[in-house]
DNA sequence: CTAAATGCAAACTATTTGCAACGAT
DNA sequence: ATCGTTGCAAATAGTTTGCATTTAG
């Protein structure tokens, strides 16, 4: 890990927000004045795929990097009721995007039919 | 309506998949050669405003385009329970990628603080 | 007639990439 | 010495925009 990727990280950990590449940038400047703004994406990416950094997609606008939780929601089959536990990161965000409103929490049950049970 | 926005319109509604701009773009020059990219975007932009042509987001692609369909889910206030309806078109393709999983309904609800008790 | 819409091309934004120099093992 | 990583700048992808011309109402 080079100090820039350790640097970036730590911005994204502690920033109050979700902070967008180019404000993780102009953040990294301030501590690193040569950083360039492809070594941001490069390390971005790079953290992403290691999971030490959530990537949130936003339409019409820059990502934004958060630091990863881990909500979890519930899958039921339909066919022998068995629950999957599922990992619905970013979705609150999609809700918010979606609704055009400040969603506080939400509560959500998917139904499928398992893969057991698909075989059959 | 001009022709370019009713053909525009058309090839999105006859399409058996979801086929973004440049796709709609290839498919209108076939019959009307002289179309531009801008005009595809243009009408796009304005068919997804009038509420005649929905825009799906697709993260690090491009956009797709759909006809409307209108699901709603409820918003309830934490401080006064009032449920407002939200259209929330999209959700269950989101549910689908997100899960990774052939998702065939949901129940969603979701809380938010309404405008009204937002003021006091 | 005239306001809106078009075609064309250039501009823009977010992100990625090629490459020579650099740096940590 | 080596291999990943950097800074830089140019390239890319998707979309938007300015402008002179055309078209629909």
């Amino acid at each position: 890990m080079t100090k820039q990727r350790k640097l970036i990280k730590d911005i994204v950990y502690a920033s109050y927000k979700h902070p967008t590449a180019e404000e993780i940038f102009e953040s990294a400047k301030k501590k690193m004045p040569s950083i360039a703004v492809g070594t941001v994406y490069r390390n971005l990416t790079l953290l992403v795929e290691s999971g030490e950094v959530r990537k949130i997609d936003v339409p019409n606008a820059p990502s934004k990097y958060d630091r990863p939780q881990i909500p979890h929601e519930h899958l039921i089959c339909k066919n022998c009721g068995a629950v999957a536990d599922v990992d619905l990161v970013g979705l609150l965000d999609v809700l918010k995007q979606k609704t055009c409103e400040e969603v506080i929490e939400y509560k959500l049950t998917m139904y499928y039919v398992c893969p057991k049970c698909k075989n059959f």
